[in-house]
DNA sequence: CGCGGCTTTGATGTTCATCAAGTAAAGTGG
DNA sequence: CCACTTTACTTGATGAACATCAAAGCCGCG
């Protein structure tokens, strides 16, 4: 036995690799140990490069997609043709939670905005689990609420914001829960930020002028440092 | 036995009176009917006021709530003092599922905007039946994911929206989705529908007038007639 | 090399919030 | 029940915020 096959081996026993970062999330701590080795060996894993599609609004749904590692963004078009992201989301953060116990086809596609790992079970496992223990059921129901609530949330305080104030929250929601940095490198387009924020692109790049012309922050094409953070920190509150 | 008390112990004998409307709700379809009498036993009813607070914000969570009739309003203030609508829900359509799994204190305030009848469930037992019978969990899930989808879907929709728009919008969802007619007597002030689509109220009123001059509606008060329906449809579809 | 998508800046006009001022309606306390 | 206060409703005028249009540079990719 050479030393892959004993982390293979090792790997098997415990059901898959990914269990550690499994059980660290909310959700999976409340399948028993024999139900996360099925839970591990029908999931299949699969990587996305930047700017690859995960899966596509519309299309129906069989899948239960947990994000591993990467960004993913979430958008729907509306009827009018229009572009809208709804949430940016990132590993253990968002799970596809939304849609996939009501309907028929995803309401949003998603979309690697960085390179992504993901976890992909067919939906009627999930339930399947969800109705032998009712444990899991709370677990999902907990992040489910909460993944909306955040959600919602955005939405309200970015429409009571004028423009500057949108991009100010914007830059700082980047920097403290997806970078955790002061500097980095911003994984979407400027059109992509209009389209989650709602107003033009013109008016983005415009306004990231602005702030760069007032020492407020730095522009290096798509890398984004925060020089003056409190006065960010003000825009984002006032505005 | 006279006729009330033969009636009422038929009612214990089916759990309680509201079993009817309950089991047409996809949610409590799902508990056995040993359960569904601790359920019925267990629950209070109460009733409000038009007008009057049913929980506030902040206020920490013990109960869980189903609307059995009346139309009831979820608001929201924000740090910076500005009330929010964020839904409006009518019976069965709203069950105070956002918010409940995860949070301590309720996100929103719930507030009857006309005469309501609420039944309230300690969340506990919810959370217990949950545990006991995971089927109960997927239709909480079912529910709680479309109200979730439906209001992002609102927001999204009036983000997109100009002002006649919006306007527009509002009137035809309470002719549609509320009193199914297109006659109807508005259960809220221009302030709220303002708060509801984000505008002010003077262009609330302004708009509305404006659909009035050009015969698109009658006003009386807080009545609301639609008369010209395919071009109100046209300054939704378009605004 | 040229094409299409992304980025940038400027000019222009529209949409909308804000301010102001007045009327109507609905509570409130004596 | 009436005077009083407050809240809701309404219209107009003004300016600010924002979208739209236009034009040009840049970069990656086939």
């Amino acid at each position: 036995m050479n030393e892959i096959q004993v982390m293979e081996s090792k790997e098997k026993a415990h059901g898959c690799k990914c269990e550690e970062c499994i059980l660290k999330n909310l959700i999976f701590n409340y399948v028993p140990d024999e139900d996360s080795y099925i839970l591990c060996n029908v999931k299949r894993e699969q990587s996305f490069k930047k700017g690859e599609i995960i899966v596509k609004q519309n299309s129906p749904i069989v899948d239960f997609f947990y994000i591993k590692s990467g960004i993913v963004k979430l958008s729907k078009v509306t009827e009018s043709k229009r572009n809208h992201i709804i949430s940016i989301a990132k590993p253990h953060d968002y799970t596809s939670l939304l849609t996939v116990f009501h309907g028929k086809n995803y309401a949003y596609t998603m979309t690697a905005i960085e390179y992504t790992e993901i976890c992909i079970f067919p939906l009627n496992l999930i339930i399947d689990l969800v109705m032998r223990h009712g444990s899991f059921g709370i677990g999902l129901l907990k992040k489910s609420s909460k993944t909306a609530d955040d959600i919602i949330d955005r939405f309200i305080q970015n429409n009571s914001r004028n423009l500057r104030g949108r991009i100010a929250m914007t830059l700082l929601d980047f920097s403290f829960n997806i970078y955790k940095s002061h500097i980095y490198e911003l994984p979407v387009s400027r059109k992509e930020i209009a389209e989650l924020i709602g107003m033009t692109t013109e008016n983005v790049i415009r306004i990231l002028s602005e702030f760069r012309k007032e020492k407020i922050i730095k522009i290096n094409g798509k890398e984004i440092e925060i020089v003056d953070f409190e006065r960010l920190k003000m825009i984002s509150d006032r505005g």
